[in-house]
RNA sequence: GGGCGAUUAGCUCAGUGGUUAGAGCGCUCCCCUCACACGGGAGAGGUCCAAGGUUCAAGUCCUUGAUCGCCCACCA
């Protein structure tokens, strides 16, 4: 990159802003040049974030660009404020998503990984995964994320491993983690038990059948309603409620299971909602997760009538191997036989679905690791509540602290090959677990171990020990990640340096699955003394979701998903960052069309251009007598603004005022996460304050033939110009990294990505210079309108006359004069007299002056007094609301002095205002009977 | 069943209790003026979902309702 330092500047650049070339030849740059490796040994203020790993299932998508957007905006703006940053990439192996699209892949080989079997199995997923984490790494630098590569992470790699073990390990010693037989979510297509935050509810349509089981030993029997016919093979109770009077005679008694002609006892049970249905309920302890603690709390048996690929089993006697829902089905028309089948009811109920292929999750009985959660859910309800770690938007901290209380204990085991394998050894002989040593690390095979199994069962002595066949759910590793990516379980530079993170940006998609784990287990792992320093993050940014134009959310399946890479290479990758931050208030959801994007790459095309202008206009520069290196080099911007003897023209007061302004205005914006606020404002300062005035204003300076008015007006223009780059930058880095190299920089300037984000000054803001200004728009606006109004030829200069009640207001305008007729396209302006004669001529006004332009055959007296009246209806119309306040003496008591003034004074220049216009409607009307 | 959010211009959305509610796109009119037609200039367009309430003052705060969306939840 040191080539393009001190290049000379070229004398023209294209018209039109061609993103491609320059984004590609940036974005290699700056990933060879290793332009964004964090040094934990600079000292300062640090600023740290990780990347959320994305799934390695795929290429990222539009969602992923957003957030990589908004973090990157952050950390660019925090490195060129100086902060020692970090930014440090990975990616997550996405156990059951991974296995899942493999699998895939395998099917339409006609395969499945049962034949293949685990070791070729798992070659194949780490093939997979060179390729997807290859092309999402590919996707990040060419859109430009300034994350330091040499930390790349991979959740499934060695070095995690090991923290992985050390956490387990940790876990399991402090009881934290057990293993047992309870009701879990099993995914019958993926055959492994998923958490309840994997399991999908959704609604469906389904139905309520009762069914008759005789009471034994009387005429008698009870009805029991239920959406699942096929489990009452699996029965081992009916439940009322113990105060329930209809049945309180039949508790302890029994009732024959039809089909089975098993006897069940009835018990009593405070579930029992007496309410729904018949107050009569069907126990099946192995798949319900109510009938589940019924079952254990009254000793039932649990009959597991279910197959792991959801077929009956040989529990389920003539129905055995059938799918479960052709069981229900038959079981159904068995009972209609039966005559047991008392009515069918529709009912719409939510249905447990796997998240990852969408099929229906069977509650069922299974031995599996838990991790309790209650003790580690205290800590972290109390750095959310005490706002050590700080959740933005504010609402999303209630929902988090309401997962948090209700917690339950979390199934981590999956029947999985793609994985982190649990390090527990099972013994042959006598059944007893004993886990590895250490949390030491071996590769074998090309792959991590436990590098410490234990020798021989330390109960009986045996040395048949088999490791646990289960890996860990994969939210497991990723829970660790702020802490595993920066070296823990040592005590490493980077985890002295970067931890706690300072900020964590996630969709809120998955606060649950992963920033509360993180918050969670890093809480409890982390060996710091102090629980500040133990959070993994200090503040905790949850992202909008981004949507198709119709306002669905993308996904593969509806085929609504949008390529950034594609949308990047067609309109820029910098025009498609800004409208994601125009788009990204917090707390709402993004539409994201093209017609959004467009008006952005429209916004790169206009900086381009702006720099254009400057470089078209050198040779003008040069025979100013200006240096071309002088400009825009660091000792101009430190010194601008450049004053000529001492003098600095109005314009050039306004401009690095309005820059000061916005720059602090920014900074605010993006300290709060206002990334929409961010992006308008840098986009109207560069668009309206820069473009449409500045440059606009300064012009005729640029070639005045007063040689030093024009070297500073040169001097000043390229000052703000590349301030202006430095405050685009974090928003378009591509298209700013080019022009910002245009620019003579010093020796050894790299990028613009390492130079300093321009300075707040207060001592650039000038109020009066602001109003000043203002004033000269709006008079220059008001001769536009009248030009437009009467169609006047746009090159047709035109004489005008003006009037101002305050000298200043007088000497303001005359004393620019220059640049109000060019601006204005005028010929000439008076400054009249008395009254201005309206009947030959438009007039506008404002509280402050009175402009009038006269070409009587071009006027429409009719419909200039049509528009008069429409403003003089609406002035009286807020002249009565504000007077009727006025005068109102509880207003007057109770509103700050302040807005009653401002009041006042309004109502005053509204009235004059008024006045003037009728008496101009006065003077048009008259004339016009002239001519009847 | 709980909880959260949304409802503002034709469209997509901003809008810290205080002048005449804004932007982008679209629309109308004029202009290919020597940085930019991915441009310049000038305009039109809004009972801020409804009804109550709090307040000197409400698009903004509160209550209720309507419509839409999302999240959580073991009523069979």
């Amino acid at each position: 990159m040191n080539r393009i330092v001190f290049s000379s500047m070229p004398r023209e650049i294209p018209k039109a802003y061609e993103p491609q070339e320059i984004e590609r030849r940036w974005a290699q740059a700056w990933f060879e040049e290793k332009l964004f490796r964090a040094d934990a040994k600079v000292p300062g203020p640090v600023f740290s974030i990780v990347l959320p790993p994305p799934n390695v299932t795929g290429s990222i998508h539009i969602g992923h660009m957003l957030e990589h957007t908004q973090i990157d905006i952050l950390v660019r703006w925090r490195r060129m404020n100086g902060y020692s940053t970090l930014w440090l990439p990975g990616m997550d192996h996405a156990g059951i998503g991974t296995q899942f699209v493999v699998e895939r892949e395998l099917a339409k080989e006609g395969l499945s990984r049962q034949e293949i079997g685990r070791e070729e199995f798992e070659r194949r997923v780490w093939r997979w995964k060179e390729e997807s984490g290859g092309a999402i790494k590919h996707q990040m630098i060419r859109l430009g994320a300034s994350c330091d590569w040499t930390r790349e992470r991979f959740t499934l790699e060695p070095a995690l491993y090991r923290a992985v073990l050390e956490a387990f390990l940790r876990l399991y010693r402090e009881g934290l983690i057990y293993r047992g037989r309870y009701i879990v979510n099993w995914c019958p297509r993926c055959q492994t038990a998923i958490s309840d935050l994997e399991t999908v509810h959704v609604e469906r349509a389904g139905k309520l059948w009762h069914i008759r089981y005789p009471v034994v030993g009387s005429q008698e029997h009870v009805v029991v309603a239920t959406t699942r016919p096929e489990t009452m093979l699996g029965d081992t109770a009916v439940a009322v409620h113990p105060a329930d009077e209809r049945y309180k005679h039949l508790v302890g008694k029994k009732v024959l299971l039809p089909l089975m002609q098993r006897e069940l006892p009835v018990v009593a049970d405070d579930a029992v909602d007496r309410e729904f249905g018949t107050g009569v309920v069907k126990v099946t302890p192995a798949h319900d997760p109510n009938d589940f603690e019924i079952g254990r709390r009254h000793k039932l048996p649990e009959i597991d009538v279910m197959t792991d690929d959801a077929h009956m089993n040989g529990s389920a006697g003539i129905y055995a191997g059938m799918v479960r829902i052709a069981a229900r089905e038959k079981i159904v028309e068995d009972l209609k036989k039966l005559g047991l089948l008392e009515r069918i009811e529709n009912h719409a109920h939510a249905v447990g679905t796997c998240d990852r292929c969408k099929t229906d999750i069977e509650p069922r009985v299974s031995v599996q690791w838990f991790c309790k959660m209650k003790p580690l859910a205290e800590p972290a309800m109390r750095v959310v509540r005490e706002q050590l770690i700080a959740v933005v938007p504010d609402n999303q901290k209630k929902i988090l602290l309401n997962w948090l209380e209700n917690i339950r204990d979390w199934c981590i085991s999956r029947q999985l090959w793609w994985g982190h394998r649990i390090p527990i050894w099972h013994c042959a002989d006598c059944a007893a677990m004993t886990p590895a040593r250490d949390s030491r690390v071996e590769i074998v095979n090309g792959h991590a171990q436990a590098a410490s199994p234990p020798g021989k069962c330390p109960a009986c002595g045996s040395g048949l020990l088999k490791q646990d066949s289960d890996v860990l759910d994969t939210w497991f590793s990723a829970g660790l990640w702020p802490m595993s990516t920066l070296g823990w379980p040592d005590e490493t530079e980077d985890l002295r340096t970067y931890y706690p993170t300072s900020l964590l940006i996630s969709g809120s998609d998955i606060l649950f699955f992963w920033d509360a784990r993180m918050i969670m287990m890093d809480l409890h792992l982390m060996p710091r003394d102090t629980i500040e320093q133990r959070i993994p993050f200090r503040q905790l940014y949850l992202h909008a979701i981004v949507r198709d134009p119709h306002g669905i959310k993308m996904s593969k399946t509806r085929g609504n998903v949008v390529d950034p890479l594609e949308v990047a290479d067609k309109h820029g990758t910098d025009a498609l960052r800004f409208a994601l931050a125009v788009m990204a208030a917090p707390g709402t959801d993004i539409a994201l069309s093209e017609e959004h994007i467009l008006s952005y790459r429209a916004f790169a095309n206009k900086i381009w251009n702006a720099a254009r202008f400057l470089f078209v206009n050198l040779d003008k520069i040069e025979a100013a007598g200006v240096k071309l290196e002088e400009l825009a080099a660091p000792e101009i911007r430190a010194a601008a603004p450049y004053k000529q003897g001492g003098q600095l023209a109005l314009i050039d007061r306004w401009m690095f005022s309005r820059l000061a302004t916005v720059t602090a205005e920014l900074n605010d914006a993006l300290e709060n996460f206002h990334f929409h606020e961010a992006a308008h404002i840098i986009y109207h300062f560069f668009w309206g304050d820069f473009c449409d005035w500045y440059i606009e204003w300064v012009k005729p300076q640029l070639a005045a033939a007063d040689r030093d008015a024009a070297v500073a007006a040169w001097r000043n223009l390229f000052a703000v110009f590349e301030s202006a780059l430095r405050l685009l930058h974090p928003f378009m880095p591509f298209l700013t990294e080019e022009l910002w190299h245009k620019l003579p920089q010093r020796a050894g300037a790299k990028s613009i990505a390492l130079e300093q984000f321009p300075e707040a000054h207060a001592g650039w803001k000038d109020r009066d210079a602001e109003d000043d200004v203002k004033l000269l728009q709006e008079f220059i606006s008001a001769a536009r309108n009248i030009r437009a109004e009467l169609k006047l030829e746009p090159k047709r200069k035109v004489a005008a006359e003006f009037l101002a009640d305050d000298a200043s207001v007088r000497s303001l305008i005359q004393n620019n004069l220059n640049t109000v007729l060019r601006l204005a396209t005028l010929s000439e302006l008076k400054c009249a007299t008395g009254r201005l004669d309206s009947s030959g001529g438009t007039i506008r006004s404002t509280a402050q002056f009175e402009l009038r332009i006269a070409f009587g055959d071009a006027f429409d007296v009719r419909a200039e007094v049509a528009k008069l009246r429409k403003e003089t209806d609406r002035l009286a119309k807020d002249i009565e609301s504000k007077k009727s306040r006025l005068a109102d003496d509880t207003f007057r008591n109770r509103a700050p002095a302040e807005i009653v003034r401002t009041l006042e004074s309004t109502v005053a220049e509204r009235q004059a205002e008024y006045q003037k216009l009728l008496d101009r409607i006065a003077q048009l009307e008259k004339p016009s009977s002239q001519s009847a």
